[in-house]
DNA sequence: TGATTTGTGACTTGACATTTC
DNA sequence: AGAAATGTCAAGTCACAAATC
């Protein structure tokens, strides 16, 4: 018997009894999961305490620890010991960032494409494919992890971006995305924990919410994630990896420098953290910026999975993306591969191969930067006031915006007004912290023009507000 | 205290005492795992009763359930209520099936490739493809669910095996085992059970182990799974789900006749099963084989995941597959795509449009019919006396071994003799059953007199035996 | 600082189902 | 046919750790 009335102390969330079946602690979670997903709970909200709802409820109040449980692993909710279960952040809605067909009726400046203007560089090298001999040998399939001159030249192109492996530590998938599901089927489990930064990349959280991998933001500065912060959660919680950008995180476009790659390696070599490396945008920094230093894979080779994508620095279409990985990991990071892709078309792989070979992908990149640079250099004429503390080449900027929005209003209030961008709260990995900032991409419109119409609606409508 | 002495009763697994850490369970679980993937448990061994194992250990006997369940939900053992719990069949190793690239030093008869002589129609169609004006907007990040004339060739091309669908609940991926991955994620949660053939494809097995979803072996027949022993394990355990191959069973051949496909689909929907319908072989019988019927998708529109790949039919390389789904299943499967793939290379895609546009894939499908139709006829020549039950045009041929074999050195046994073949336990979705056959491949040889050498020496391999 | 609130998670209890004998 | 063996699983107990006040 409940030995309270509840009347008279509302709490945040009252299941309905009646509805209530067996397994209760199912049951429940489904609730809360509905709850939470029709927006009847929004984002951090308190829920009640384990032991009053559990009263409340008249059950075991680990009763209810399960059912929370379930919904954690589900990235719905969050809890905190002595303190209080919440809503997750990005609980209600998929934060998934895809490019959507009905983009020509805003300017998009949201989801990060990759200056498509250069891509009939590549369909030249397609042209070229074509006539090669050997073409009906990459119809077939044969090696599923690239063929050998396939690989030799991904080594080739990421000798440029400071890594050194033997091909036999190296795996051609579809993308950086999808090496990322790779890494985690094949290296965690579900209920694992991965420290993440504070904001991070958006479909990282996602695929981590699939898999039931939890994530641990951790604080971090202008120099990325802080190694005392790690260290600090290291010792609080079980970790099992860590995800990074060092070349230039996303969303907040922070490039990492050398001597706080090898603090952070260090924490990580002491506790053992598998490190997912994610240098999709090494292209624009290893040999033009000074104090990049190396991928941290160079410093922790054996407790890294390294990914460079092609995606953003030659052809986002093709879908590839090169691994590297030690020895340790190699059986169980093939086995997650062909369970999921079986191979990558070769057809592609050689494509990309040929860009790499004739010196025509180092052309793309040429432009790349440029385009990246004349982009930020516009940014910076409509917003000159926002710090440049960040990558000076990336293909997205980060606004921080003064006032306090409503998260889900402001991302629509934007579009409304003929402007696709993407609010800070979409990247969370963890709670609110009541700052807010707007994802800019540079790179997704066809045209410099475009990018300034784009640009000046957004520095409108912002002013127009304060 | 255990009240019983175990000296004079030898458990078949004496876990070492002193090496068991705190939590109990997990520290067992991989102990386990470890003596079982050493091979110092066998499959097919009993392990001790959970209560006999708990006494000996002196510890409650749900800590045993436990570190017992860990290890089902990763495929190593399962559990037989009333009579014990067993190391599972293929426990020990992977089963993954996969090319190997030293495949010269034997005939490959073992992984089933897709008669790759027919690639040079494709490479006609890749050159005619570069001539495409649109060719530069096959290169960007576009359409991550297909391009929309992409997905018109994909309905033309299921309507001739019986599909009808709307454009919008079509999405394309990269190949069949793609499409599987995708849809366990999408609408599985780890411990969901799926039912299965006793012999279920090799991938099929792994894929569900990485994901921890739990296979339930059910009965069939010549004619396919038995519909009284699914709705017998539908009423048994809470099945979220049914794996099937109607058109051609991998690894048995067998073809599912109309009626049984109708008396499964009643159950299915009985008891609301998601239905994952890998139709990788219709075009092998749709419009061929008199009583093919429709997919069982026709059926059940509602709960089936309907999956047509086009590596076997059209081109392995290009891996590309379509799945059909219902507005229910839409948001999930999109999102598991987008999280896995992001997108599937719209020039592989366009490609395989060509095909079915240009109607070079019918010429194709036409080629490897009559390719199927000699290999078979070559195979009925070494083995008459094998039944012919199964699917007339299938890739492979499911061959059953009168004697006893040790498993895993049958197919090492066959490899050092220079011919490729994979034992039947390689497909056990379950427990041994004694009985033993060999699937072989007549698909992979790059040419018939390289099958027929292959055939001879499995014949007389077979024959010396006996 | 120390008591209280709150969440976490391992282990225990007990009901129940099936299989075997 | 019924008792015993055996696995499954939800719910309960309990120790503990962190945050709050």
């Amino acid at each position: 018997m409940p030995f309270n009335s509840f009347e008279h102390y509302p709490m945040s969330w009252k299941p309905d009894k009646t509805q209530l079946q067996r397994p209760l602690y199912r049951s429940l979670a489904q609730l809360l999961e509905h709850d939470i997903t029709h927006g009847f709970l929004a984002p951090g909200t308190k829920l009640p305490p384990q032991r009053e709802l559990a009263d409340y409820l008249d059950v075991n109040f680990t009763t209810i620890t399960r059912a929370y449980k379930q919904c954690e692993l589900k990235g719905l909710i969050y809890g905190v010991t002595g303190n209080g279960t919440f809503v997750a952040a990005n609980a209600a809605r998929s934060v998934t960032i895809s490019k959507e067909r009905d983009s020509n009726r805003y300017i998009d400046l949201g989801f990060v494409a990759s200056f498509e203007q250069t891509n009939d560089l590549v369909t030249e090298v397609i042209k070229d494919v074509v006539e090669k001999s050997y073409l009906e040998e990459l119809l077939n399939y044969n090696d599923p992890s690239g063929i050998p001159h396939h690989k030799l030249a991904a080594l080739n192109w990421m000798q440029t971006l400071g890594i050194n492996a033997s091909p036999e530590h190296v795996a051609i998938v579809s993308g950086a995305q999808n090496a990322l599901t790779i890494a985690l089927l094949a290296l965690f489990e579900p209920g694992n924990r991965i420290a993440v930064d504070l904001y991070t990349y958006a479909n990282f959280i996602e695929v981590s919410k699939m898999l039931r991998i939890r994530l641990v933001p951790v604080l971090g500065d202008e120099c990325g994630m802080l190694p005392e912060s790690l260290e600090e959660q290291c010792s609080l919680l079980n970790l099992h990896g860590v995800f990074l950008m060092p070349s230039c995180a996303n969303p907040t476009t922070i490039m990492m420098p050398e001597k706080r790659k090898v603090e952070l390696a260090q924490i990580i070599q002491k506790h053992r953290l598998i490190l997912i490396e994610d240098d999709t945008h090494a292209f624009l920094s290893a040999g033009i910026i000074d104090h990049y230093g190396q991928p941290m894979y160079q410093l922790l080779p054996e407790q890294t999975i390294y990914i460079c994508s092609t995606a953003k620095s030659i052809c986002s279409g093709l879908r590839v993306a090169y691994i590297v990985f030690h020895e340790a990991f190699k059986n169980k990071m093939l086995k997650a591969m062909y369970n999921v892709n079986v191979k990558t078309s070769s057809l592609d792989v050689e494509i990309v191969t040929q860009l790499i070979l004739s010196g025509k992908a180092n052309a793309i990149v040429a432009m790349k930067k440029e385009l990246a640079q004349t982009a930020n250099k516009t940014f910076n004429e409509f917003f000159p006031d926002v710090s440049k503390t960040g990558h000076p080449l990336s293909f997205f900027r980060w606004l921080p915006m003064a006032r306090d929005v409503d998260e889900t209003s402001s991302e629509k209030f934007f579009l409304k007004q003929g402007v696709r961008v993407f609010h800070s709260n979409r990247f969370l990995s963890g709670n609110h912290t009541g700052d807010n900032f707007l994802r800019v991409a540079l790179s997704s419109t066809p045209s410099l023009q475009e990018l300034r119409a784009g640009l000046e609606m957004l520095k409108k409508i912002l002013d127009e507000c304060n």
